[in-house]
DNA sequence: TGTACATCAGTGAACGCGCGTTCACTGATGTAC
DNA sequence: TGTACATCAGTGAACGCGCGTTCACTGATGTAC
C-alpha cells in the first residue's frame, strides 16, 4: 500500500468537509478519523489549506475534464432539437452525468463541491473565487456559453445573474442535500439518493433557464 | 438615549454576521465595532449564541408577522387570476415585499437571514432548523399551503423539494449578494440593489415552481 | 560485502494564538428609613 | 434632608480551551564507496 496516510487523510477530509464545512472541520477530527498523527496533516500537504485544496482538485480536476470532453461531443453531435427547453435539459443533464460520475468513488463529493462553491461567493473579497476561475473557470465558460444559446434573448448581465440564479438551485439542494435527505426519510419514509436529486432538479433548472426577463431591468 | 450599547451591538453583528457568517464572526470583531467592552455582549446576551437569537429574532418576528397578515389580505382578496404562473409571481410578491419591508432599517437584515438558512440546512442534526420551524415555522407553512396551490400536481414530497429547490435560488442569491452585486459593478459597470435582485428573481422563482414532473420520482 | 550517510514517512509533545467566557470591580441612579 | 443600601450598566483583565502549526526525533529504506 503505497502512502494510504495520503489516501485515508483525503477521504476522511472529504467526509467531514462534506457534513460540517471547511471552518467547522478541524484536523484533529480528521487525523482521527484517519487513523493518523496529526502532524501528517501539515506533512504532507502544509497546511489546512493545502488539504482543502488537495480535496478540492481531487474532483474538480477529473470534473472540468469529463465535462470539457462531454461537451465537445455534444457539441459536435447532430440530434439536435429545436425544442430550447429540451436541448437546455440535454445540457444540463451532461452536467449532471460529469457531476455524478465524479461522485461515483464517493458520494460525499458532490456536497464538498456544493460547499466549496458556497465558501467561494459568501466572501465579497473572494480569493477562493479568483483561484477557481483560474485554474477551473475554462469548462464553466464553455458550459455556460452552450447554455446560453437556448436561453431568452439577455443581455451579459442579465445572463450573469439568471445564472447564478440557476446555481442557487444546485448549490442549495447539494449542500443541504444531507440533511434533506434525512428530512424526506423521516417525513415521507422515502429512501432517496443524490443521484435522483439530480434527476429532479434538471427540468426545474430548465424552467428557470428559460423563465422570460420581466418589466425594468 | 436608552441602552444604546445593545442597539450598537446587534448593528455591528448584524453587519458582521451578514459579510462573514456566524462562526467566522468574532466577538472581538463586533464590540470594537460597535464601540463597547467586549464582556458587554455576555452581560446583555448572555452568549454569542443569544446574540445570533437577538439578531435573528430582531428581523424574524416582523418578518413572519407580516407575511401572515398580507398573506391572509391575499387570500380573502377576489381579482384573482386563472393563470398560475401570474399567481406564483403575486404570491411570491408578497414574500419579496415583506422581505424588503423588513430590510428597509437595514440592508444587511436579508444577507442574515439567507445565512441563517444556509446554517440550519449545513447541520443534518439540525437544531437551529427544529427551533426556528417551531418558533416561525407557521407562517411559512401558511406560505406554502397558498404556493401549492399554483403548482402542478405532485405529492407532498415532490412538493418538498420542489419547494427546497426555489428556496436555494432565493438562499444562495441573497448569502451571495454582496459578491454578486461586487462582481456586476466591476463586470458590467452596473449598480443593482438587492430589491432589483428580488424583482429579477420572482419570475424565474414562479418559472422553478411551475416546472412538470418528469419521469421515474 | 560491509559501512557510513542521505532521504523520507511518520510521530509525540509542545507552542503560540485567538476565541468565548468569567469575575471582581466601578460608578451612577434609585429606594428606604 | 441625610445616610445606608440595592440595583444595574458597563469595564479591564484574566482564564481555560481548542485550534493550526512547529520541532526534534525515530526507524526504515536506499545509495555511495
Amino acid at each position: 500500500m503505497t502512502s494510504s496516510t495520503i489516501d485515508r487523510i483525503l477521504d476522511a477530509a472529504e467526509a467531514e468537509f462534506a457534513a460540517h464545512g471547511f471552518v467547522e472541520t478541524s484536523l484533529r477530527t480528521i487525523t482521527t478519523k484517519a487513523k493518523v498523527n496529526l502532524a501528517a496533516v501539515n506533512y504532507h500537504f502544509g497546511s489546512k489549506k493545502g488539504l482543502i485544496q488537495a480535496v478540492t482538485d481531487r474532483f474538480l480536476g477529473p470534473l472540468t475534464h469529463l465535462l470539457q470532453v462531454q461537451l465537445s461531443a455534444y457539441e459536435k453531435s447532430t440530434n439536435k432539437s429545436d425544442d430550447n427547453e429540451q436541448e437546455l435539459r440535454v445540457l444540463l443533464g451532461v452536467l449532471a452525468r460529469s457531476c455524478q460520475q465524479v461522485a461515483q468513488q464517493n458520494h460525499h463529493r458532490l456536497a464538498v463541491f456544493a460547499r466549496l462553491i458556497n465558501t467561494a461567493y459568501s466572501q465579497s473579497q473572494g480569493h477562493l473565487r479568483k483561484h477557481l476561475n483560474h485554474q477551473y473557470g475554462a469548462s464553466f465558460l464553455y458550459f455556460m456559453k452552450l447554455l446560453r444559446k437556448h436561453m431568452p434573448v439577455m443581455t451579459n448581465e442579465q445572463f450573469f445573474w439568471r445564472f447564478h440564479y440557476l446555481l442557487g438551485i444546485l448549490v442549495f439542494s447539494l449542500s443541504s442535500s444531507e440533511a434533506l435527505l434525512a428530512i424526506c426519510e423521516r417525513e415521507y419514509a422515502s429512501n432517496r439518493s443524490l443521484d435522483q436529486i439530480m434527476a429532479d432538479i434538471l427540468p426545474v433548472m430548465a424552467s428557470a433557464a428559460q423563465a422570460p426577463i420581466l418589466g425594468d431591468f
